[in-house]
DNA sequence: CACAAGGTGGACCTATGGAC
DNA sequence: GTCCATAGGTCCACCTTGTG
């Protein structure tokens, strides 16, 4: 890469000053219908942040009750998302669906990029100019501060741990259980009537189906009822059913942490 | 392997609400 | 009011899956 960068640009270009740096990865979804949902627990858990996004969406038709009518679209589908600069204003974070450009596989390719200020490269201590910044140390800082803003964005707050040890803050909930409780409190306010619910919540259980069985579970005093609910609304077909985005979403920060 | 727990599908019953 | 369709809760029989 050195002589690469010499021969284009000759010797000066060491003296470039760095101003911003990328950090990508791309994972891995065992199947393309995966990403749109992905993003929109993306888009959800980083909206409780109180962070801007900018999505950017295509209509998408789900549900029996949409055949009765030509054009209106019962939701979108992410296809991207990009945020402002975050409050630390040292980091940018854009999301998308990588297989939408390549067009290659069957399988889902969720893109994750961080677009590193100057201020948080200065954080990162990369050094100012190229030299700086292309040495070992530099990188693997970058790649350190990486992790762990993608782990303080995402995962802490999937998961609600503060990392602090605050005996005061007895408010520790995390947000798929939020999600859930949603979903249980609307059984509970309408005696059950698990098709409407589902229809009220279609926002949160289009993400993953498994919020709304959880949801059944603690509401029906028998599982069996529990088990009955989520299959007729299944059948009904109003509803996308999409299974095991969550548990996608926690094995690839898993290894997204550990790298 | 056996066992328990969870999940599926069929059948039945009941409550509700609309058509007449 | 009756009649009927539909949603939804329960029970049962059977299958699948995970665990020791």
């Amino acid at each position: 890469m050195q002589t690469q960068l010499e021969s284009l640009f000759g010797n000066d270009i060491y003296e470039t000053i760095v101003r911003t740096a990328e950090v990508n990865a791309t994972a891995e979804l065992s199947n393309v219908t995966k990403t749109a949902p992905m993003l929109k627990l993306l888009a959800t858990i980083l909206l409780t942040k109180g962070e801007k996004l900018f999505i950017c969406a295509t209509g998408e038709k789900t549900g029996k009750r949409y055949e009765a009518v030509k054009c209106l679209c019962s939701g979108q589908q992410i296809e991207s998302i990009k945020t402002a600069q975050l409050s630390n204003s040292r980091v940018k974070l854009k999301l998308y669906d990588k297989s939408k450009e390549k067009n290659i596989t069957d399988k889902g390719l969720l893109r994750i990029e961080f677009i590193y200020s100057s201020r948080g490269l200065k954080v990162a201590r990369t050094g100012k100019t190229l030299a700086e910044f292309l040495k070992p140390d530099s990188i693997l800082s970058l790649l350190s501060w990486y992790r762990k803003d993608y782990k303080e964005l995402l995962i802490d707050c999937y998961w609600n741990n503060t990392d602090r040890y605050d005996l005061n803050d007895e408010y520790n909930v995390p947000v798929y259980e939020e999600m859930i409780t949603i979903i249980y409190n609307d059984l509970v306010s309408h005696d059950g009537q698990p098709l409407s619910v589902a229809l009220i919540n279609k926002n949160l259980i289009e993400i993953d189906y498994e919020l709304f069985k959880r949801a059944c579970k603690r509401y029906y005093p028998k599982l069996n009822s529990a088990q009955k609910a989520w299959a007729r609304v299944q059948k009904s077909g109003e509803i996308q059913v999409n299974i095991g985005v969550i548990d996608e979403f926690v094995s690839i920060s898993k290894q997204i942490i550990s790298g």
